[in-house]
DNA sequence: CGGGTCCTAACA
DNA sequence: TGTTAGGACCCG
């Protein structure tokens, strides 16, 4: 008795320090306490309460571990599922300041959380060849400033198993849209996660069905969640709450965000949890009548898309072929497209020289468009046609 | 930005 | 010998 008391002091004061910890995310449930303390050792519960005569006796073989586990890491909270093999909820906390940065997502690894238990865990083997990818819950985006926490966001505990197109598009576009909501908002916080809603079968009854992949048999959820809540430079301004339900399928441009948001009380009742408990729910704002709620267009997207694969062209041939296929698919050549292509057709070139040093020793790679031709490999020469600097938009 | 598959070299 | 790590290449 008495050394049950002093287990349950301690797990208290852990417990207590736990809550301070993520309190920056945010604001804890009682009923999420309890599984704070089976953070980073699960093999020995602490139990953090007294328990009754009754409750010693019928668990004095062993309290039962596992159900769901919490996890803070640097940039996001997350509770884990051990039967679904998946998060339940993940919470992250976004500011200008905190999107700034060089981490780089193909550093980073999806791997096992460390601090879950194997046999609860799900595998990069379960995913591979399932038809389902890797989506995270919190965005490898959200940590351009720490490459330590963009690696975090790669544990399994961060990933569940999500559509193709919905992971790189829509779904893609509104964690893009919660980025940009910090220009508007000082803070953003968001908690993102799976749900698993059932189907009106044909005989009028409702069943919840859901695929699982993998030796694990990790759960593909139907639907992905997603809570946020920005609050502005004027702390007494109401904060702006939107809540969104997003099937777990392949959605095109045609659909606008607000077709899949919710009232926050009805998501939480689908999702078995409440959130920003701190929230004065009488005077919040809607979220999308605020900002409008527009995610990018195509063409934002794929501007996006093909900035990105010049910026990372390894030669000139590449570079060459990427931007033939903007031509061929009708692609708007902005002016931060034009520049891209132009400096990187520039760098490649002069790389280029420098390696042929022998052909041209009186060449310091100045004026590249006025070298002598045997300084080149025939394709390397840098030229940008007058009609494509015509057409340029913007 | 978000993902995938395939092949090869290096390793235990 | 089989398992990893990393790169090439692909997609929206």
């Amino acid at each position: 008795m008495r050394a049950t008391f002093l287990t349950g002091l301690v797990a208290g004061s852990l417990s207590t320090v736990g809550i301070i910890n993520i309190s920056k995310f945010w604001i804890l449930d009682e009923s999420i306490k309890h599984t704070i303390n089976s953070q980073n050792d699960p093999g020995q519960i602490q139990q953090e309460e007294v328990l009754g005569k009754v409750a010693q006796e019928v668990i004095s073989e062993g309290r039962p571990w596992g159900g769901r586990i919490m996890r803070t890491l640097q940039n996001h909270a997350l509770e884990y599922d051990c039967a679904t093999k998946i998060p339940i909820w993940v919470a992250e906390h976004l500011t200008a300041d905190s999107l700034k940065g060089d981490a780089n997502r193909s550093k980073s690894k999806f791997k096992m959380d460390p601090n879950i238990p194997e046999e609860f865990s799900s595998r990069n083997s379960d995913y591979y060849g399932s038809g389902w990818s890797r989506g995270h819950m919190s965005p490898a985006g959200d940590c351009k400033n720490s490459q330590a926490s963009m690696d975090e966001t790669f544990y399994l505990s961060n990933i569940l198993p999500q559509d193709h197109n919905n992971n790189g598009g829509f779904w893609n576009r509104l964690e893009i849209f919660c980025r940009d909501l910090t220009e508007r908002y000082r803070d953003v916080w968001i908690t993102s996660g799976p749900l698993f809603l059932p189907r009106v079968r044909d005989d009028g009854r409702k069943v919840v069905e859901y695929e699982v992949i993998g030796d694990n048999e990790v759960a593909v959820p139907t639907h992905l969640y997603k809570v946020v809540v920005g609050r502005s430079n004027k702390d007494a301004a109401p904060a702006a709450v939107g809540a969104f339900i997003v099937p777990n399928a392949p959605l095109d441009y045609s659909h606008h965000l607000t077709q899949f948001q919710v009232p926050l009380d009805q998501l939480e009742r689908k999702v078995g949890l409440k959130f920003c408990g701190k929230l004065n729910r009488k005077e919040t704002r809607d979220l999308c009548e605020e900002t409008g709620c527009n995610l990018l267009t195509k063409t934002q997207m794929d501007q996006m898309i093909f900035f990105s694969r010049l910026k990372k062209a390894k030669n000139i041939d590449k570079l060459n072929k990427i931007w033939k296929e903007i031509q061929e698919r009708d692609i708007p050549t902005d002016t931060k497209l034009l520049q891209l292509y132009q400096t990187r057709l520039t760098d490649l070139s002069t790389s280029g020289i420098e390696e042929r040093a022998d052909l041209c020793p009186e060449v310091k790679h100045k004026e590249i468009a006025n070298l002598p031709s045997t300084c080149y490999k025939k394709e390397a020469r840098p030229t940008i046609d007058a009609e494509l600097r015509a057409n340029v938009h913007g």
